[in-house]
DNA sequence: TTGCAATGTTAGCGACCCTAACATAATGTT
DNA sequence: AACATTATGTTAGGGTCGCTAACATTGCAA
């Protein structure tokens, strides 16, 4: 059997290789070239499917933002509706999700240029984070705690992705070598909950 | 008058010219080559000062801690010790620095594949962040606040690490534009540092 | 069948990082 | 003062990369 003019599904399999090799080296190591080496062609086929390699990079970005959300929805639906522990799954899929994927998910977080402007990017990071404030909403009405559902959904946003951050950069190994994170994590978290504004119950 | 033929402050002129130029296109929009066009020397020439071009952008991430660690000294010692306005102080000045020079922040916290390792970079950040808990220990005493200090002082990180990335990185922006961060900072600081056990007075 | 659109290819441009070999200037030794 | 040594520039060039232009092959549809 001999290789075919026409590769059948290089677009897909584009996309495949740069989230692996972006995984193995990071998004500043990745190449096009790289990319293509791996998916058995030139260096100018990825141009009939993408506009520059940014494009690409949008994409996998975009599917991370998909993986994401699928994890969370799979996370969250094992425990009651309104209870602490999908708030508790939520951030665990989160961190995990930044310990296993860190290049991904910089790409996903970090400032992208040319990438952040991408159409598709942007409505499945809209969506992801439109999951979490649900949740939280639901939290927040089954445990009479008052306040904007979304700025709470927002401040444990910010702790959970300041630690995954500092984490997978490395900080907070230089400064606390050996550090519990997610016991980090969950006593902020726990505090920044209870201390939230009740109404008065019935 | 003619151009002499060496330069006599060539390091730190690259280094001067690599600030500005990773400020205004970014470390990823950052060349050498640019470099050394701004400082009016062949390509070659800084390779007799520094191995590579991460060592150059370690320089820089380090003058970056040095001048958070002076901004931070200096706005601090404007209040009393152990005063709490101390600690505002000290996140307004990080998230200041951050929306400031976003660049520059991400080289320094940033995953840097061939910079972390640099030690010089190492030695700034460890005493920029020594400077932290030193101030977070005073605060606790007099505030007879129990709890490690250094833990308090991992949190209160945590979270404005967050708000500044997500701020500099755009993704506040996509899901709530028009958002307060520094109002969102100051009430979960706020709820964080209030829900600390306490010492009962003496 | 035949023409067109889709999707590959090779060749090449310009930018970049870095090294090798060479040129010039500053410094120190006698 | 003459010379050797070291420091610090230069030019030339190799290898990689992103991207484009021109050409080749294939699938599909009239």
């Amino acid at each position: 059997m001999k290789k075919p003019y026409h590769h059948g599904e290089l677009r897909q399999a584009l996309v495949d290789a740069a989230r692996a090799l972006v995984h193995d080296r990071g998004e500043s190591g990745f190449s096009l070239s790289d990319a293509c080496r791996r998916a058995g062609v030139s260096t100018a086929a990825p141009y009939r499917h993408f506009a520059d390699k940014h494009e690409i990079l949008a994409e996998v970005a975009a599917q991370g933002f998909i993986d994401m959300t699928n994890r969370s929805r799979a996370e969250t639906t094992r425990h009651p509706v309104g209870s602490p522990e999908r708030i508790v799954a939520l951030g665990r899929v989160y961190f995990n999700f930044a310990i296993s994927e860190p290049a991904l998910f910089r790409m996903m977080f970090g400032q992208k240029p040319g990438i952040a402007e991408n159409n598709r990017l942007w409505a499945t990071g809209e969506e992801c984070f439109a999951y979490v404030v649900q949740e939280v909403v639901s939290f927040c009405d089954a445990n009479r705690i008052a306040g904007d559902a979304q700025l709470i959904a927002l401040q444990l946003w910010t702790m959970v992705h300041g630690a995954a951050s500092l984490t997978i950069d490395g900080d907070y190994a230089k400064v606390a070598p050996g550090l519990d994170v997610e016991g980090l994590i969950a006593d902020a978290a726990n505090r920044l909950l209870f201390s939230l504004p009740r109404t008065p119950s019935a």
